[in-house]
DNA sequence: TTCATCCTGGACACGGTGTGCAGGATCGTT
DNA sequence: AACGATCCTGCACACCGTGTCCAGGATGAA
């Protein structure tokens, strides 16, 4: 597979043009339902091109990744007094594209990517609780992944507020307890 | 595909022969690399038998999941004082079958059987946590989820006790917090 | 033993995947 | 505007896994 250079036009056109139409099928289908034929078609790229630019499916969704975390990263990162603050950013940004957001990480996404994404959460959650033990990391991190992917898949009519509100308010005491622990 | 009373001893053995087949390849290999000739060879069945029993391979998976629920939920329902008391034969079940465990809902299984499975956690936790908000019960079961996948996964060295203890101490105080909300 | 039921293995069609290539189209550069 | 480099395209091809079907042999229950 021959890697194109990417200050090309063209490069460039035809990678979003894949990114994006494999959101738009995944958004109606689900990560199953969706071939590497529908995406080029509604993409308008040849399935030949396709494979100069990504191995498989897997490839392409996670290409896109990458962007995902690095707003991740810089969002909620202004206030730093209190720990885990990243968590409103990514409730208001998961509220405003809750479509695509159901199809990345949603029940009908695909393993990989669901993966990918609670390794972010765990990461930045492990950032936000240096010191504290890995379990304490995992716990708050599977509670607040578990809460995101409930309300986002559940058509919650909850603000992202109100959901904030609510983890933070349930995950101060663990952490009070985490801390009796050390 | 027909149905195949299940009295017959050739039925159930070819069933189980299956079964067990499948859950040893997604051990050696992950759920991905395990096709169903292949789940066909280790047991000894022909190819052709599997779909008179079987529609695909992830039906084959979930037929085995009842037994499983069922465990699950005679399992530490004798001391129904304090909530949340599956967890701790759930922690020891998981221990005591790690490899099948991990293969079932690691990093390497298939979506639907990790759903599944989650959706067994967050079904006791709702039972265990009547009277909590939803938000409660999705916090609580994702953190327990959360740590037995970590704790399967990495390999810690961390006994069945000690993790359960962990989640019972940071579930405490989560519990009491949600207590004033209401 | 008898009969019903199950297992078998091989053939078949089907669809998705991945590769290769020659020719046309488009870009960046001068 | 013209050029060379790079990319896109459409088509062909082989390959593999899936799911279906069936006739005949094997094995269960009675």
């Amino acid at each position: 597979m021959r890697v194109p250079r990417s200050t090309d036009r063209r490069v460039v056109r035809t990678r979003e043009a894949l990114r994006d139409a494999l959101i738009a099928l995944m958004v109606e289908r689900g990560w199953d339902e969706v071939g590497i034929r529908d995406v080029c078609a509604r993409a308008s790229v040849g399935r030949s091109t396709f494979y100069t630019h990504f191995a498989d499916k897997e490839e392409l969704l996670l290409s896109g990744y990458d962007d995902l975390r690095r707003m991740l990263r810089s969002v909620g990162r202004g206030d730093s007094r209190k720990p885990l603050a990243f968590t409103r950013g990514l409730l208001e940004h998961a509220h405003d594209n809750k479509r695509m957001f159901r199809a990345l990480v949603g029940k009908r996404s695909s393993q990989v990517a669901q993966t990918r994404f609670l390794q972010l959460v765990v990461e930045l959650t492990r950032e936000d609780l240096a010191g504290n033990g890995e379990t304490t990391v995992q716990y708050v991190a599977g509670a607040c992944f578990q809460l995101l992917i409930w309300w986002v898949d559940s058509r919650s009519a909850l603000s992202p507020e109100e959901i904030d509100a609510i983890f933070q308010r349930l995950t101060k005491p663990v952490l009070a307890e985490a801390r009796l622990a050390r």
